[in-house]
Order: structure tokens, then sequence, then C-alpha cells
DNA sequence: CATGAATGAGAATTCATTCAT
DNA sequence: TATGAATGAATTCTCATTCAT
């Protein structure tokens, strides 16, 4: 390869092993997330990512570890952004309106077809790998629980909400929001899903019983 | 073989064949529910069934009847007592009362080891056996909500409750009593099983939120 | 079973074991003649036969001998009837009508479907049972090339064929007779069948040719 | 690898891989053509080819595109040679020392025993690859005959032979010249194969009688 | 360093044959 | 005697991992 290919190859910092490395996690994801572990061949995952199979075994010692690091790289990834912008209320001063606008769009973000798999084969893998499953939930469930908890203490202490634990508050709010749709979506699968309208009645309805169930009278 | 010897062998009616029919489901229910569809061989399953291979072959056609079978079985056998007896509500007058009671049986029947193990088995297959997620739900939280749906709308009619939507209404009862323990067993496995008496307080803080938010002011 | 229900299973001296035999020996017929000798499983003859596999083994020992007979049977079966009624020449002073009628009947009866596929699992089982390819060839070809050596020795003998070498000249009636459409179904398979009326055109084209060469001028 | 390494390993233009599918097809064609498609297994082509059976598997997809492709290749490699250069007569002016020629070399070509093994082969899985079967036709008997018609009808133009139906004359000669020792090759085997001056006397006779038949008076 | 090949095992499924009832 | 079950091996095909070039 001359230095001018080269140069065309590795472009923006990212090296030659680098990029390989990443088109092996990508093919990697996407075999897993929907064949499962045992239903995807390292095979599939070299052809798909374009390289031989040794070089697969070069950047990953095993089968086990890159699942497990794909599957742990997949979860922050789509973890992350959710958390630090989204899991804020907009103080708006309607609470109802507020409250609305975060379970709207947390309710997209989890009902997102690539978590919902993502969900599917952690739970589904939780035998042979329970790690994941508390990665999982750590920073997924968890998070958002944690995030609502605090919120709702200061709600509580504005006296918007009434609350004797702020835990279990902030837990039945998250299921109330998801946990139709995203039950149904578990197990009826992706064939007819959810219409984001249709979302948005679920996300609303949840608020409404939340709010229903614990604004400070 | 003499009728004595028959009877000896093959206990109440059933015939040796029907024995090891009985033999093999039994195994294969095991073997899937603990690794899955492609993680359980057919070997194993003979081996577990103690009976040879060509066995299971006549009575099952291949792998995948097998795990069908296997898994309807297990999803009516678990789905079916429920049912019938524990989807009503023993009226004493005291709604709170009768419905924590409710909420108790039905979450710790949900909570029962084995059907966790089915529930992440169909999740985690949904890929493969799409029906059998379909018929899941239908056995499982599809015909609970029913229940709850026309329980509720008995309540609203004799003003006990207050419900724009039955079935809504129905599917938020059930999620606040189950969504926290069942998403915790999804994800994090079994090791730290709730204890029934969290069970108990789950579905109480459940059904607490429920009236709080549903019953008729 | 009863004495009355026996006499009248075993109707016709052929009694129960005789009956079993000759429903095994014709389920393994069919299996053998369409699916060949690896192609066709003792299980497959057995549940064709409606009898155990056990059965079947008491009657013949081992599938290479349950094959050897069936074959032998079925070679005889069909040869038989041909040669003793219809290897003889209708002697009626036209010979060029005498030889057409021998030649249409045996080209019919050669083509008859279950002589077809005999012919073809002989050919290809060669390998595995030549015996079986010597029976054939002495029931079949070889037999009707006898005769017509026989019939031709007293043609010539009456000056109306001319030969120097009567097998020879057998032989070449036989194949110009059959060659043609029975080189196509070994071949070309019985999908589109040659009709009765173009096996009897071959059969005196054949005859035709035949008689331009041998006739004596 | 350098390059002197490589051109002692992989002689003339031939890479590694092509060199392995090489040795593959030959190991196949000469198991096929022992043992019948069922009688074969992979295993021992791979052991035949000396390579492994993932590279067997990599090379062709699975046992019956093998089998079709060796059979294919077979028969082209057999049937080509032929074809080109034999089936021409060498027009000399003497009729029947041109036909005798031809004859003679083209039942040699048949009777190649390989040839032999081939056609046993076809007509063997003619239930199981009808295709095959059909390409045989086509190569073998299908195109010398239609070379012979066309010979046929240049000799009847110029008055040598006498023709109505040139194609029939085609099968005739064809058929006249081979039959009696293809048919008893395929039946009789080759454990007592027809010897070169055997064929040639087979041959001659059949043009003989040919002639007798077709020649212009 | 990257590709094809090899290894050695294990999967599903089928088979011929024998045992036990 | 006849049936279902068992045996033990073989077959096709796939897999995870390693070697050699």
């Amino acid at each position: 390869m001359t230095a001018a290919a080269r140069s065309r190859d590795e472009f923006e910092d990212e090296g030659r092993s680098a990029r390989k490395r990443r088109l092996i996690r990508e093919a990697a994801a996407t075999a897993f997330l929907t064949n499962g572990y045992l239903g995807t061949s390292m095979d599939e995952i070299a052809a798909l990512a374009h390289v031989s199979k040794q070089t697969v075994y070069k950047h990953f010692a095993d089968k086990e570890r890159l699942f497990s690091e794909i599957v742990t790289a997949t979860v922050d990834e789509i973890a992350n952004p959710n958390t630090d912008e989204v899991l804020n209320l907009a103080d708006t001063g309607d609470l109802e309106r507020d409250l609305r606008r975060f379970a709207r769009r947390q309710l997209r973000a989890v009902m997102e077809p690539r978590l919902l798999q993502l969900r599917r084969l952690v739970i589904g893998e939780a035998g042979r790998f329970p790690q994941l499953g508390r990665l999982f939930y750590d920073r997924g469930p968890g998070r958002t629980i944690d995030a609502l908890e605090t919120m709702f203490e200061r709600l509580a202490s504005r006296d918007a909400l009434e609350l004797e634990n702020p835990r279990l508050a902030a837990a039945h709010f998250n299921w109330l929001v998801m946990s139709i749709p995203l039950n149904q979506a578990m197990l009826l699968g992706e064939d007819q899903p959810a219409t984001p309208a249709e979302l948005d009645r679920y996300a609303d309805a949840g608020v409404r019983a939340f709010l229903a169930a614990y604004r400070k009278r």
C-alpha cells in the first residue's frame, strides 16, 4: 500500500486497525442483535465486516468477549445520549406538560427498534451473560428511575407532588408510561409496531394516571 | 407382557409410549428453559429423559416442533390454573383489600421461577418463534388484563372506580403491580430474587397507587 | 385371535405369515424401484407394508438379502409371462406382419414403467449387486435374443431370411426395435413417455430396417 | 509467501484455491462414479482429496451441488473431444470403410470404462437428478445422432444412401453399432469387458447391417 | 498482517439391526 | 409373535479456534 493510499484510507485519525475494529463491531452488533449469541457465527461476522476471521480474532480474543464488548458498547451508546440531555425536566411551571414531554421523549427512545432488540437479546442471554442484564438495567431503567427520583424529590419539596417513597413513585411513573407498549413489543415483536401517535397516547395516559395518584391535592 | 407387569410398569392408564413421551417432554422443558433453543441439544434431552435419541425423534418430528410443543404446553400449563380461580375478585366489600389479595396472588404467580424462565425464553426466541410470543401474551398478560377489564367495568358500574377507558386502567393496574419486580427479574436474574414479603409490598404499593388514581371520589 | 377370525384372515391357503411376507415383498418392491437400494430404509418398507420392522427381519435376514430376493422375484415375475406366449412368432405366412406383431408386443412389454424402473435399478446397483445384472440380462434381453435366434434359424432354413450369424441378426433385430425408445426412457425419464402409437412406429421402423438388411433377396 | 514459494506450490497459474478445488473434483468424480450418490460420503471425498471437510464445503455448497457439478463436468469433459474430431466422416470415397472407421472410433469412445460408469451413474440417479439424464443424452447419444443425421443427409444427396427419414436412419446406425456391447456392459459389468477386437467386430457388423438396409441400390 | 486451509468437535437427523416385553 | 424402544454408528453440515503461507 502506498503512503498516499494509506492516508486516503486512514482518514481522520482512524488507523487501518481502528477502522477494521469498528467494522467488526458494527457487523457483530447487527448479527448478535438479529440472531442472538448462539445464532451468530464468527464466520458470519467476518463476512459481514468484510474482513477475515483471523482479523476478528486479532481484535477480540474469543466469541464471548466479542459479544460482551459489543453488547456493553451498544448499551452505552444507546443509553448515554438520553441521560444527560433528556433526563431533565424542562421546568415550565406546567407540571403535566413537562412530565408529558419527558414521558414522550423517554418512551420513544425506549421503543427504538435497536433498543428493543438489545433488550430482547440481553433478556434471552441472561443465563449465559448475567452481567449484561445488570449493566443494561443500570444504564436503562435504573438510570431513568434514578433521574426521576431526583426530579420527584425536587417536585415534592416544592409541594407539586406528594410522595412517601420517591423511588417507588419514580418506578411507578416509569412503568405507567412504558409497560404497555414495551411488553407488547417484547412478546409480540415488531411486525405491527406501535405508531408514534400511539406511543404518545400511552405516555400521556401514564402521566395522567401518575398525576391522579401522586399530585399534591 | 402380563397384565400384572403392565400395571406395575404403566401407572394409571399411561401406556409405555405415553410415559416415554411425558419423560421426554419434562426433560425438554427443563433443558429448553435453562439453556434456550440453540443451547439445548437433542442428545442432552434424550439423556435427561433416559431415552434413546430415536425415541425422541419417534415422538417429535424435529427439534423445532419439540420446542414449539414444549413451550406451548408449558404456557398453557402455567397460565390455566391461574385464570379460573385467581382472576376473580373475592368481593368482600372492602375494595382495597380485595384488590390487594388479587394483586398479591397474581404477582406471586407471575414471579414463579419457572414462569420467569419461560418469559425469558419466549422473549429471547421471539425472532425464531414469533408465534410463541403471541401465545404467551394471550395466555399471560393479555388474559389477565382481559379479566381485570371485566372486573373494573363492574366496579365502575357500582361507582367504586372512575374510568374513562377500562382496558387502559386494567393495564395500568397490571403493570403497577408487576413491572418493578418483573423487570428486575428479567434483567437481574434470580440470584437475589425478591422475597415473598417484598413481592407483597410491591403488590400493595401498586394497588395503592392505582386506587389513588382511579378510585371514585 | 379366534379360530373364526383366523380362518377369515388366512383365506385361500395363504397363512398369516405368507400374507405378511407378500405384503413386505410388495412394499419393498415399490420402495426399492422408486428410491433405489440406499435410498430405501427398512423403516419405510415396514411402514409401507403395515408391519413392524421386526416382522420384516423375521422374514428376510437383512437388507441385502431382502433386496436381492425382491429384485430377483420382480425380474422373474416380469420376464416370465412374456416368454412363453409372446416369444413365438405367429406364423401367418406374411413375414413382415408377423415380425411387426412380435416387435410391437415385445417393445410394449419392455417399455412397461415398472420394467423400466427395474432396469434403471439394476443398472444403478450393478456395482453393489453384480449378479442382479446378470440375472436381468439372462431373463430379459438374453432370453429375447435367444428366442429370436431360434426363430431366425427356422426362417433362414425356409429361405425367408439370409443370415451368416443368426445370433447377431437376432441382436440386431432386438435393438433396432427397442434401442431408440429404451435409451430415451433410461436417460430422459418418464416425464414425457413415448405414446403407444410412437412405440408402434419405432417397432415397425425397426422391423423394416431389419428386413431391408436381412430378408433373402 | 514469496514468489519463489508460490511458483513451487502453484503449478502453472493455478492458485492454491484452484488446486484444492481440482483435487476435490477429482476425488468426488472417482468416488461418485464408483459408489453412486448415496454410496459416497463427504468424509470419503475429503479424505480422498487430502483436504478437510471444511474445504470441501467452502468450495461446494452441499453434496447435491457437488454431485451435479462433478457429473456435469465429467459429461462435458468426456463428450467434447469426441465430437469435434471424431464426429466427422473421413470422406475417402469408400463409404463402407469410412463408416467403419467412424463406427469403430465411436464405439471405443462409448465403451471407455469411465464413460460406462458415468452412464450407469446417470441412469441410476435419474430419479434424484433428472436434469443429468437430459444432459447426458444431449451430449452423448443425442449429439452423435445429430452428427450422423447431418452426415447421412449429405450422403443421401449424393445418392450414397437411400433414406426416408435421416434422423431415424441415424439412430438405427448408432444403435446397430453400439447396442450389443453397451447393453452387455450396462448389465453384465466390466468383469469380462469386450476386447477391442470384439468391439471392432460389433462395429463392423453394425455398419454392414446398416448398409444392407440403407445403401442406395 | 491477512487469507485459505485445517482441526476437532458437535449439531441434527437417519439407519440397520437387536432387545425386551 | 409382534411391537416399541434401544443401540451405536454414520451422514450432512456447521462451528470456534488455530496454523501456515
